[in-house]
DNA sequence: AAGAGGGCCAACCGCCTTGGG
DNA sequence: CCCCAAGGCGGTTGGCCCTCT
């Protein structure tokens, strides 16, 4: 443990590259390739240890990096991910083509956390500070009750109390007008201050240890996406996470399907038999539907999301039922052997309504345009709310496939609205 | 003009993980 | 299984540069 064996060595070169040593470097590697960063310095004959070639190349010297100031699409893209991953620097990196975890590490610790404090939120919490504080005050009384609470909480149980103390969001606060105060959306006629997302480690070891969730305001949208990397099985286990601050959704409940039912007075939700869904979308517009459009909760089933010829969705609806239209319950289960932190766990979504719809236009500058344009898949559906199926458009349809799969990716808008 | 202080960022350090023998 | 080398990652540091006084 502990130093690396190479930097025992001695006559090796530390500190800065000389543009000698970079010319070496870049010629070696573009000829003969890294191979075992080892060996590289004595190939290319470099007084560095391997460690250090590496690291001048992966954050410095190889082609692909993008360099320059970081934009404002790529900040709010990083502090969404931040919300999500937290200090994952190389998982945040990978989502950033172009980007090293160092350069974003430091594009962290030197702007974006002032600029959020300035904000009054919380870079570590991503919640507003004024809250943060008061829970710091209130967890000096209650830190042996939370104790008891991840104690007595089962192994399947998906814990806010456990989320929160990992630095992510819990259900308090949910309300994204309070996290993110000082961006006046209206005046600036842009979306509403979209969403915070959370996630948390839930215990249960088949469902991937992955949720997250997803919030938008004003009317309530829930997502979470989950995958079940043990096993292909209906997964028994009892889920259970609490919506109880969502105070304009209604929920029915929908235990006739197997899948998920719920409490509507205590709005938690019981996920019974979670049979290796990739993600379940789960959205209300309110108690009265008095716009007349429906609720869903839309499933699509595990690998699809990254495999359009696996798209399966499926739509269970309430309210107005034309939703039901999207329903494809082929419900096809095969699994990827692929390492699901090389993925985008993020779930975005666009559309609560149609009026959401058009003021994320409003945050979409011209080169982000081409994401809403073009055909529409069907898996596009499964990741939007029950009112966008009924009234989605080629133009407002978000490929979601493309979105995780290529650099299109950097290029999402950024659904914090305007952060500068 | 010069010194202090702070910001930025490239690079290092130390630990963890992985894979081969 | 154990050991070890190598790769990978996140935290930290050191030095350059800019701004302020």
């Amino acid at each position: 443990m502990g130093r690396h064996s190479c930097c025992y060595k001695q006559k090796l070169r530390k500190g800065l590259w000389s543009p000698e040593e970079d010319e070496k470097l870049i010629k070696h590697i573009t000829k003969f390739g890294h191979g075992c960063w080892s060996s590289v310095p004595k190939l290319a004959g470099l007084q560095r240890c391997g460690k250090s070639c590496r690291l001048r190349w992966i954050n410095y010297l190889r082609p692909d990096l993008k360099r320059g100031t970081f934009s404002q699409d790529e900040e709010n893209l990083i502090i969404e991910l931040h919300a999500v991953l937290g200090n994952k620097w190389s998982q945040i990196a990978a989502r950033l083509p172009g980007r090293t975890d160092n350069e974003i590490k430091n594009l962290w610790n030197s702007s974006i956390k002032k600029k959020l404090r300035q904000r009054g939120i919380d870079p570590n919490t991503h919640k507003p500070l004024s809250e943060v504080e008061s829970e710091e005050k209130a967890s000096a009384n209650s830190n042996n009750k939370n104790n008891d609470k991840v104690s007595e909480s089962s192994n399947n149980e998906f814990n806010f109390v456990e989320a929160h103390e990992n630095g992510f969001s819990t259900e308090k606060g949910i309300n994204n007008m309070e996290r993110y105060p000082l961006i006046d959306h209206q005046a600036n006629n842009i979306a509403p201050p979209t969403h915070e997302f959370f996630t948390a480690n839930c215990k249960s070891p088949d469902l991937s240890s992955y949720l997250s969730f997803h919030n938008y305001s004003p009317n309530t949208n829930i997502l979470f996406n989950t995958k079940n990397s043990s096993s292909d099985n209906m997964v028994s286990d009892h889920h259970q996470f609490n919506c109880s601050t969502l105070p304009n959704a209604t929920f029915s409940t929908m235990s006739s399907n197997s899948i998920l039912s719920t409490s509507p007075l205590a709005r938690t939700f019981n996920i019974n038999k979670f049979q290796n869904w990739e993600a379940c979308t789960i959205s209300s517009n309110g108690s009265n539907n008095s716009n007349g459009s429906s609720n869903s909760i839309e499933l699509q089933s595990n690998c699809s999301f990254f495999d359009n010829s696996n798209a399966a969705a499926a739509a269970f609806t309430w309210g107005s039922a034309s939703a039901a239209a999207a329903a494809d319950g082929s419900g096809k289960q095969e699994r990827e052997e692929i390492k699901w932190s090389e993925y985008m766990q993020t779930p975005f979504s666009l559309g609560v309504n149609n009026n959401t719809i058009q003021n994320h236009h409003h945050e979409i500058s011209p080169h982000h345009q081409d994401l809403y344009d073009g055909e529409t898949k069907s898996e596009t559906q499964f990741m939007t709310h029950g009112t966008w199926l009924q009234n989605q458009t080629p133009q407002t349809s978000l490929q979601t496939a493309d979105l995780y799969s290529n650099n299109n990716f950097q290029r999402l808008p950024a659904v914090f609205g305007q952060f500068s």
